[in-house]
DNA sequence: ATGGTGGCTTAGCCA
């Protein structure tokens, strides 16, 4: 099963790219965020026609999350438990056949110190506490999306230059593992313990000439979906299109069967 | 220090 998570800034605006791109790979599972339209706006025809269900969660102009997937989307959750008063689409979760996903966009901060940042921080606890409990079911779980925060330093261009700017702001990285030490794995990292790629480069000057990127598009796996993890992968590919979102997708491979980290210790975590 | 880019909407917000 393969499933991708990418952040699209406006799927309205994305179509042409998005479908090439899930013409070439085929994904089963598609998770996006930044729809950035009302769910009766976004344009499902052209997914249906190549065999997607959809989950969609819109607000309108901002945000906005989806799940599409070639096999039926049963048990969906529109929002993140633990703040009635969050109306903001960031969140939604669906059972895949075996699999539990979820599609998350967690909120940027714009700006350390601001309330936008202090809500970016009360949502990446309301994530941790509610990956607590899907944790806790012991199955097939992937909680994909755009975190907005990169956890190490590898993660990013310039760590030290960065070091306290918004989405590596050592309050944020703390939250997010928080979230991994509940006992998620990240698949691009289990797979590349010293790579150094990136899923974000901003769209100003030229960030992504000059490689001033960051990894902050993250699939974060239960341990019984790490055991079927085979391959993990950021398509840079995409973001350097004319026209292009600011993120790249980044995909993951799970097997049917458990144990591929075990017969390939040398892809083992570090 | 400020403005650099992009999308949605049209002045300003959010990223």
């Amino acid at each position: 099963m393969q499933i991708v998570t990418w952040n699209v800034n406006s799927i309205r605006a994305r179509m042409a790219a998005v479908l090439a791109w899930l013409d070439e790979l085929q994904p089963d599972v598609v998770l996006l965020q930044e729809t950035k339209c009302l769910n009766e706006q976004f344009p499902a025809e052209p997914f249906e026609e190549r065999h997607y269900n959809l989950a969609l969660v819109g607000e309108g102009p901002r945000s906005g999350v989806a799940i599409l997937a070639k096999r039926p989307l049963e048990d969906v959750l529109d929002h993140l438990p633990g703040d009635p008063d969050d109306h903001e689409a960031r969140y939604v979760e669906a059972t895949v056949g075996d699999v539990r996903v979820a599609s998350v966009y967690v909120p940027n901060g714009t700006e350390v110190g601001t309330d936008r940042f202090t809500y970016k921080l009360a949502f990446l606890d309301r994530l941790r506490a509610h990956a607590a409990n899907l944790l806790a079911e012991d199955g097939c779980l992937v909680i994909g999306g755009d975190y907005n925060v990169a956890p190490r330093p590898i993660d990013v261009y310039d760590a030290k230059a960065l070091d306290g700017t918004i989405c590596y702001h050592p309050a944020e990285r703390a939250k997010l593992r928080a979230l991994l030490h509940l006992g998620l794995y990240d698949a691009y990292r289990a797979l590349a313990p010293h790579g150094g790629e990136f899923s974000w480069w901003h769209y100003q000057g030229r960030a992504l000439q000059a490689g001033h990127g960051m990894r902050i598009d993250h699939l974060l796996l239960s341990p019984m979906a790490a055991d079927r993890l085979e391959q993990a992968v950021i398509d840079a590919r995409p973001r350097h299109a004319k026209g292009a979102s600011d993120h790249a997708p980044v995909w993951c491979r799970l097997g049917p069967q458990p144990g591929f980290l075990e017969q390939n210790p040398a892809s083992a975590v570090s």
